[in-house]
DNA sequence: TTTTATTAGTGTATAAATTACACTTTTTAA
DNA sequence: TTAAAAAGTGTAATTTATACACTAATAAAA
């Protein structure tokens, strides 16, 4: 780790699980480590807590020196406590996890990562630590918590469709919905805006762009709206 | 505190938001410091966590030191990591909260504590650190959480009538609910055992007693039942 | 230019759930 | 025996959820 341990809050790590959407998959970005334990091996981005940060901070932080993404909304979803879980000392770990737009962000590595990917969920390689353990963890989370907030919208893009709003949805339930009722059901709470566009992407019949209102979604909020699907 | 430092993670503690149901009201329990700093005070049950213990086994031991309560379902519901919020070094402090019906369990006192007592939270006494933005934060959580999870059912003693359950969710949630379609959902989701006893506390019209029926819940939650209410 | 193919977009019927509401019954106390 | 207090109950209207097939709009192919 590029800190020296007399910097960080050495039993007080983070791990990043990030969530992106790319073919009709969920996808998590994965760092190459550059440092041992476990050095060479694919894993969730992760490192310590310095002695005077706050935990989003440091999360924030975290995620940007070894894989170059910033202002995205980081959020905590499960500590991770085993007591070995680390091999060198006793580590707990705050997992947080975030979900983006995968192509509104550049990549690069820091001092800590060799390589930054994307992996789809389905196709993960060997993982060091309980890694595997916090991604299924995330996962299960992110499919609870996508059914009452609205946080679907951040994997797609500013401008995106229903037809895609709707597979977005799919993928993460992992169940069919009907177009008919999904679409009454979106557009009957107000939540978008649309757009006088259509999307041109060698698409027969090119759909109808919108984009998400969060100043609408707010303002409904704060009236007792509930978002749920 | 009763443990040496070295024999514990300095920089993590754990917090106790323990909640009662009594004379319609909710209730949170405190206990009054007997160390330094704010020894005298009374605040939240907390302690470090030791070096070898899992979060959880942290929690329910420190519970039970410094108040003789255990075997109860306590659940972790946000970190608290401002940098300067314990006066003597950093400390993060996993929040946990749990439900009980105070009249299931004897209350005593350890090392950390003089006393233990159930406040109303309408009645807070003056609280050290930020123990009342603690319990603010978890009694939000517990609002949202009671309605997809039933928990409430903690707050009530093992057999309870159904008036007593409308008006513990009227008090969590902080609003009037019509006791006959109350009444008919509670029945509908098939989640409680019809006792053959009566309520006979002074009551005109005694109500028929109920249990919750844990095993049933268990069951219809596997065949893809959601609470909520 | 016309035809074909592909996908988006739409409407209707039924069932289920939610909401609003007042009176009857059952017990204990007076 | 009567009064009081609370539990228990049913009905109607509205809203939401679910299931379903055809039409329309575009680009590609002929």
């Amino acid at each position: 780790m590029s800190h020296k341990l007399k910097e960080v809050l050495k039993n007080i790590s983070i791990d990043c699980v990030i969530f992106g959407f790319n073919n009709n998959e969920l996808e998590v970005l994965l760092i190459k480590r550059a440092v041992n334990p476990y050095k060479d091996y694919w894993a969730l981005p992760g490192g310590f807590i310095k002695k005077n940060e706050l935990v989003k901070e440091a999360a924030d932080r975290i995620l940007f020196e070894t894989t170059g993404i910033n202002n995205i909304f980081l959020e905590e979803f499960e500590i991770f406590d085993s007591v070995d879980r680390f091999p060198l000392w006793r580590v707990l770990t705050l997992g947080h996890y975030a979900l983006i737009s995968p192509n509104l962000y550049h990549l690069s590595t820091g001092s800590d990562s060799l390589e930054v990917k994307w992996f789809s969920i389905n196709e993960l390689p060997d993982l060091p630590f309980d890694h595997l353990h916090i991604i299924n963890t995330a996962l299960m989370k992110l499919r609870n918590r996508v059914r009452y907030k609205p946080i679907g919208f951040e994997l797609l893009p500013a401008k995106f469709t229903l037809p895609q709003l709707q597979k977005l949805y799919e993928v993460i339930l992992g169940k069919e919905l009907d177009k008919r009722n999904f679409r009454k059901k979106i557009m009957k709470m107000k939540l978008l805006k649309m757009l006088n566009e259509k999307d041109k992407n060698n698409i027969k019949r090119p759909a109808l762009l919108y984009k998400f209102d969060n100043k609408n979604y707010n303002r409904l909020k704060e009236k007792g709206f509930v978002f749920e699907i």
